[in-house]
RNA sequence: GCCGGAGUAGCUCAGUGGUAGAGCAACGGUUUCGUAAACCGUAGGCCAGGGGUUCGAUCCCCCUCUCCGGCUCCA
């Protein structure tokens, strides 16, 4: 019986039972079939020899496609890990899937590869490439599979944790096989080794055996594969643009704030320039709470270690908290990993009353947080760092509108900020909770109307909640497309429970109240992090350190300068008059090195007229003879916060 | 915390088992200039810290600290 095979323009091409992909793209045409990978029959890709047995909607895949470019890399990957074999005695390999721009496979080898290694594997895998060597699909039973792959223990575990009640395929493995090497895999790959265009390996690291840390650590070597030599080349500049802006290196470049190496790991220290960036952030923080009806409070950055049993920090937050101090006989101390457990205080301080909810408290608190070694990265990751943080309790009926808000706080902040690509995830009960499963259900579902209700986009991330309560994170997009989690809602059962928090309901009932974790920046550090790689520095006007240099042409200038930066100081700019002796080129290159939104140039004609010469950040060319009362306007203008 | 790599002037980087080098920045002088680097000069170093091997260590070995790439974790 014919299979009909319906194409993406609608058109239906029939073609005989057991048709191969390969035969239906040639049918196409044959330039698609020279381009084709794999195909798609209603979703379901198979290899290019695969026989077609029953009719449905039908693509070819090409490399132009994600799903081609994940096949790909696939291969990509499986001709990494037969090049690891042929070269290294005894190295046995786990497992080697595409990910996002490339591909890694995880070994076990005796010893670490180093860049010598990744090198000569690298021209192994070009010559597996270069033997153009077809991949073979294989079909056989689980006992078949275990036989074969009896020398490699991970593959062996892969095998046994197949669930045979998977119905009757889960008897079956398959795998691939090309030259001598073989491995476990569901497919589709390309139709050969020599259909690899552009690949390069990247990096080697460690590992854990099935991402756990008391697991074997095995060594995971990186690589990316691409459509082309010139796509690979993009993609390496991609990353190498990606480099340049990193907040590592231009906090420091731009005088933002440094990790000096006696201070500590994961501590910074602000400087001027970035302590007004700061400034200019948490005044707009302030701001917004109020405007949210928040109200401030300030805690101190210790308290006793009792205040953290209460709280339960201690059971399970302690290996991240720094040890606790005590002198003499005095009560033991603790430095605050998080300011929940003080303005629970502060709700605690007074009898409440319905009256009183809902009371929402908010602080740019400084916290401490012992992080593991190996994480801290820069004030994107740091040990100490400041949550924009707010505690909100109200009662039950409360919990919906106020959730609505917080949401609706968090978004007007990341638009305020520029971010215009949100995607948050909902994290759902785990197995071990606080709470009653009403409670539960209650807080789920309040959450997600508060999702829909601003038409966000998101992403159920089921049994992920910490267990106190259900969460939502929303992560934004930068300016190249790389996914930050900055701000979280959170729902909390638990410490209302321990702190034993009460409020007097109509009809003096006594009732606990919900209470709501929300950091909206996340930490002003990370944050700020993020808006120097989002803006690579270049940040608009309103957050801008410095945001007009002055630059007089000549000494005779100077004066003229000094006036005119005194008329913008008036207008609340952030003015910088350069009185170096360099040249004006020299000077002007140092403004736009330094990424300052506008420089005004000062020479005889402007002292003459009372104009300013124009330039902007970003646009290389110049007006002259701007009035200065015009250009002020339009610098004021331009600098302009987000109300 | 784990695996690997690295640490030389403020920054970017050369360098060698035998007294430490460049460019930029800094400082001094000359230049006073109209839109991305004027010229000359000066100074700057416990070669991350500590131990060892050696006649001699910045270089080789060990430990510690810090950073980088990952894993795990995460604001």
């Amino acid at each position: 019986m014919p299979v009909e095979l319906r194409l993406p323009d609608g058109t239906v091409s029939t073609q005989p039972e057991g048709v191969t992909g390969l035969e239906a793209a040639r049918a196409i045409g044959p330039g698609l079939a020279r381009a084709a990978v794999a195909v798609s029959v209603d979703g379901h890709l198979l290899d290019m020899d695969r026989p077609i047995t029953e009719g449905g909607n039908f693509r070819v895949i090409t490399l132009d496609s994600q799903e081609g470019l994940d096949i790909l890399r696939h291969s990509s990957a499986h001709v990494l890990a037969q090049a690891v074999l042929d070269l290294y005695d005894g190295a046995t390999f786990a497992i080697g899937p595409p990910i996002e721009d490339g591909f890694y496979y995880d070994f076990e080898v005796g010893e670490p590869f180093t860049p010598d290694d990744l090198e000569r594997i690298e021209g192994r895998m070009r010559e597996i490439i270069e033997e153009d060597q077809p991949f073979q699909r294989v079909v056989m039973s689980r006992e078949q599979a275990l036989e074969v792959f009896s020398d490699h223990k991970f593959k062996v575990e892969i095998i046994e944790a197949v669930d045979p009640s998977e119905g009757a395929r889960g008897e079956e493995v398959t795998a691939y096989r090309n030259d001598g090497f073989i491995d476990l895999c569901r497919g589709p790959h390309l139709p050969s080794t020599g259909r690899i265009p552009a690949m390069k390996l990247l990096r080697s690291s460690g590992a854990y055996w099935r991402g756990d840390e008391n697991r074997e650590q095995l060594q995971r070597i990186y690589g990316t594969a691409w459509a082309s030599s010139e796509q690979l080349n993009q993609y390496l500049t991609r990353i190498e643009e990606a480099e340049k802006r990193d907040h590592r290196r231009l906090g420091p470049q731009l005088d933002l704030y440094s990790f000096p190496e006696e201070l500590g790991s994961g501590l910074a220290v602000w400087h001027p320039k970035g302590g007004q960036l700061r400034k200019v952030i948490e005044d707009h923080s302030r701001r917004m709470h109020e405007r949210f009806g928040f109200e401030f409070v300030f805690s101190p950055h210790l308290g006793k270690a009792e205040l953290w049993e209460t709280s339960g920090h201690l059971d399970f937050y302690e290996e991240n908290m720094y040890p606790g101090m005590q002198r003499g006989d005095d009560p033991e101390y603790r430095v605050k990993p998080m300011n929940c457990p003080f303005h629970v205080l502060v709700y605690k301080s007074r009898g409440r009353s319905y009256r009183d909810l809902p009371l929402r408290l908010g602080e740019l608190g400084g916290v401490y947080r012992y992080e593991k070694s190996g994480v801290v990265h820069g004030i994107l990751r740091a040990r100490g760092f400041t949550q924009d943080d707010s505690h909100t309790f109200c009662t039950g009926e409360q919990l919906q509108d106020e959730l609505v808000l917080h949401l609706d706080f968090v978004l007007n902040w990341l638009r305020d900020f520029g971010f215009t690509e949100f995607e948050a995830d909902l994290s759902t009960r785990p197995e071990k909770v606080m709470g009653t499963p009403q409670e539960w259900d209650l807080a789920e579902r309040a959450l997600a109307e508060a999702l829909v209700t601003h038409g966000l986009d998101y992403r159920i991330a089921e049994g992920e909640a910490v267990f106190y309560g259900p969460k939502i994170d929303v992560h934004i997009r930068d300016a190249i497309g790389r996914r930050w989690q900055c701000s979280t809602i959170q729902l909390d059962f638990n410490l209302p429970e321990r702190f034993e928090l009460e409020y007097a309901a109509p009809g003096n009932v006594t009732e606990r109240p919900y209470m709501i974790h929300c950091a909206k920046a996340g930490s002003m550090e990370r944050f700020t992090g993020v808006l120097v790689e989002h803006y690579a520095g270049a940040f608009p006007m309103w957050l801008a350190p410095v945001q007009v240099s002055i630059v007089p042409v000549a000494d005779r200038h100077e004066e003229y300068a000094d006036q005119v930066a005194e008329r913008l100081r008036d207008a609340e700019l952030r003015v910088e008059v350069d009185k170096s002796g360099d040249t004006v080129g020299d000077k002007i290159r140092r403004a736009l090195t330094d990424k300052h939104p506008a420089v005004l140039v000062l020479g005889d004609d402007d002292v003459a007229e009372g104009t300013v010469g124009l330039r902007l950040y970003g646009e290389d060319r110049d007006t002259r003879g701007v009035p200065l009362i015009e250009a002020a306007n339009r610098l004021v203008e331009m600098a302009r916060r987000p109300s």
